[in-house]
DNA sequence: TAGATAGTGAACGAGCCGTTCACTAAATGC
DNA sequence: GCATTTAGTGAACGGCTCGTTCACTATCTA
């Protein structure tokens, strides 16, 4: 029971509470001016805590994308209408992006150089979008909506790439006509049959 | 004839020295460790000339993205061939990401929160692309290859769109077996007529 | 040729970085 | 229940880069 009086936290608790205030500054200030000290302080923890853990800002911020993202990874049910449910799993891509994720993505985005590290980040966020997307997919395979070839990963990962795509250039997250627009125009075209005509 | 001993540039003359300069930094140390003082440096220019122009970093390396972007804008013509010419105009945008423009997209973004300017910079970079793309696909729909439907803006920016954002996620440009299966994938059985079957 | 304009270079205060250290709280061993 | 080890705190630091200022000087213009 240390919640409210935390004493002195150490291990994963503490690093649960850094974590948080990362979060919470990357909300506030956005990446470009979130400062090392500010996540100290808010966490209530000394500067030296956070460099014993991670050696930088990046490493920092990524490992609280991560968090992050593991995080939010909730498990998602197809309903079987695949434009509906792939708009639904742009639209909460699209919501990460307008948050702290958002601003994790941005800062690995920008710090980044020549990725010898960071594919864990990359793969803890795109994992949940795969596995969510191939369900859908899969689900209009069986109904015969869907060509088998659409199962292939680049194209399970267009979605999502577009989406993305949209949030890092523009700063800002896709509304929902430029997800209606990718969907009518690109993604449901590609996957579906076109045995008419 | 006030090159080889500048003397004191001015004007547009300075601003072109400090334009190289800046590209070239970018090209050696990259965005995150671009110095200011260095730029000013190279350049042999006063620190505060810069500061005169561009009131940060960011700025400065926008400017020197679009002067890039800009210079880097051959006009393009199309062979024929809609599969070929498609790769080799995203082989042309790989090898630009490659380089300082690459670093300078990268800097831009990971600056970037809900892009009040900028936008030029975006434009700069993608008008060329969407112009030599359009020419593409109107040659091919001309020859009945490709679908008229196929010169809506999001699908002519469809395939810049997945080089840059491998680029931008990966940290380095598309290779060629990337190019080659977005192409194969995606961009081709999307823009080519299918009414066989 | 005089004045206006624009660039130089050095110096500055401020802020943040990443590190160190003496101190203290919590966990562990006995 | 006490002694030892482990881990976190908080303050202080040297160093770097920022963005600004200022006296000086080169170039342009009238």
């Amino acid at each position: 029971m240390s919640e409210s009086t935390p004493g002195r936290r150490r291990g994963e608790e503490l690093e649960q509470a850094i974590f948080k205030a990362t979060i919470e500054e990357l909300a506030e200030v956005g990446y470009a001016n979130l400062r090392i000290e500010s996540v100290a302080a808010r966490a209530r923890a000394g500067k030296a805590s956070l460099y014993k853990r991670w050696p930088s800002r990046a490493h920092l911020v990524r490992a609280a994308g991560r968090h992050l993202a593991v995080a939010a990874d909730t498990s998602y049910e197809p309903t079987g209408d695949v434009r509906a449910d792939l708009a639904d799993v742009m639209r909460r891509i699209a919501d990460f992006q307008g948050g702290s994720g958002g601003e994790a993505v941005r800062g690995y985005v920008g710090e980044l150089t020549a990725a010898p590290d960071g594919e864990e980040l990359r793969d803890d966020i795109e994992r949940p979008r795969v596995r969510a997307i191939t369900r859908i997919f899969e689900a209009g395979v069986r109904e015969g909506v869907v060509r088998p070839e659409a199962l292939a990963p680049r194209i399970v990962n267009l979605a999502p790439s577009l989406v993305t795509h949209y949030f890092l250039t523009r700063g800002e997250p896709a509304p929902q006509e430029v997800i209606d627009e990718i969907l009518d125009l690109v993604v449901m075209p590609l996957i579906t049959e076109r045995e008419h005509r």
